[in-house]
DNA sequence: ACCTGAACACCGTTCAAGT
DNA sequence: ACCTGAACACCGTTCAAGT
């Protein structure tokens, strides 16, 4: 049993054998990824490095197909924001369990800096002056990060009951819960950091 | 030796020292906690249930001490929500390293959700109508914790040379790093999010 | 009640051996 | 070049034994 004529594995094919362990168990081990392939633990060695780097090429396999929005045809700056914030959130969504992994470890993926780059050309484009975009695309990214947190966040974290908190407990029994909850605050971040945006140089060009 | 007369161990004393090497290391072991007191790795499990619970006694110890404003003397809404949110980030920024670890774990504790109560009461206080307050809440919630994820990614991500992103790369050149950098963008966000909110109902009430 | 020491199953990673 | 099998150091956790 040396090698084989014809590859068993390739970077893509165990990212997307870890992806399934993730979504289905919450987690992943090496020895479970390489079982799932039929392979032994020791064989992924032969092309990544270690576990981190199948955290990454998971980060690789969820943003490649993010779509890009900074050609997209004539529409207003601040709907191609919208629509790149949501393409770029909805990519978390899809693996939930994923995101405390992903955001435990550095970025170093290209299909990343894809998306802000993307977003820069926009900001750009409407008139955001230069000093400020990559504050202006920090602040946008870590509200997605965050928003993506929150939907892997249980509702028990916001099941009341925790006495202690009596106006929290009021919020929370009057709106909604689960994943409608998270899409809601989500959309309204959107509308606030949007609206003030504005009013800060884009909407100057743009309007 | 069996049992001490008094007590080597305690919650909070486990929490400390798992909290120096997380500061330190940017990790921890079981095994490197009861090394750092004295201790052997199973005396731990006297104290508690196992690892997940030495990071949940760590968020506690971090956000013990962050400083409620609802109560805080005359100060419109907007700065005391303003205050808030930047003790929160700031509790989390002591701790860079540790900051990945608490939102791979849900949270139950109590002293985040006196965080949130004390937002709740403000924005409540403020005017903001009780269905859209749990909305906003999880707005700045999110915020806050990709800000403070923010302050961990190191400069690399954003140290341009990565080509195949220009406009990026421009926007970088023309930038603070580091600390300035992350500080300047949560700044920034809490303007535009405020700013939004002013027109949502607190602004009615307190303006 | 609380610390110890031995034991357990499991983990990620290395590397010489095979084709 | 790529899979195997054995081996390694380390990990978190359990539990009977001690006081």
């Amino acid at each position: 049993m040396g090698r084989p004529s014809t590859p068993l594995l390739s970077v893509e094919r165990i990212a997307e054998a870890a992806l399934a362990l993730v979504d289905s168990a919450g987690e992943f081990t090496v020895a479970g990824v390489a079982a799932s392939l039929g392979v032994r633990p020791s064989s992924l060695y032969n092309h990544l490095a270690g576990k981190a780097q199948i955290v990454e090429a998971m980060r690789s396999a969820v943003f490649r197909e993010v779509p890009t929005i900074a050609s997209s045809p004539g529409a207003d700056w601040e709907t191609s924001i919208r629509r790149a914030l949501r393409a770029y959130r909805d990519a978390f969504a899809r693996h939930p369990r994923l995101i405390p992994m992903l955001t435990a470890q550095t970025v170093s993926a290209r299909d990343v800096m894809r998306i802000y780059d993307d977003l820069a050309r926009v900001l750009s484009a409407a008139g955001l002056e230069e000093g400020r975009l990559l504050d202006v695309i920090t602040v946008l990214d870590s509200f997605v990060i965050g928003s993506a947190l929150d939907l892997v966040a249980p509702d028990a974290v916001w099941d009341a009951d925790q006495a202690e908190a009596p106006e929290l407990v009021r919020a929370i029994r009057s709106a909604a819960s689960g994943r409608d909850r998270a899409d809601r605050a989500f959309e309204l971040g959107i509308d606030l950091l949007l609206g003030g945006l504005g009013g800060l140089g884009p909407g100057a060009a743009a309007r």
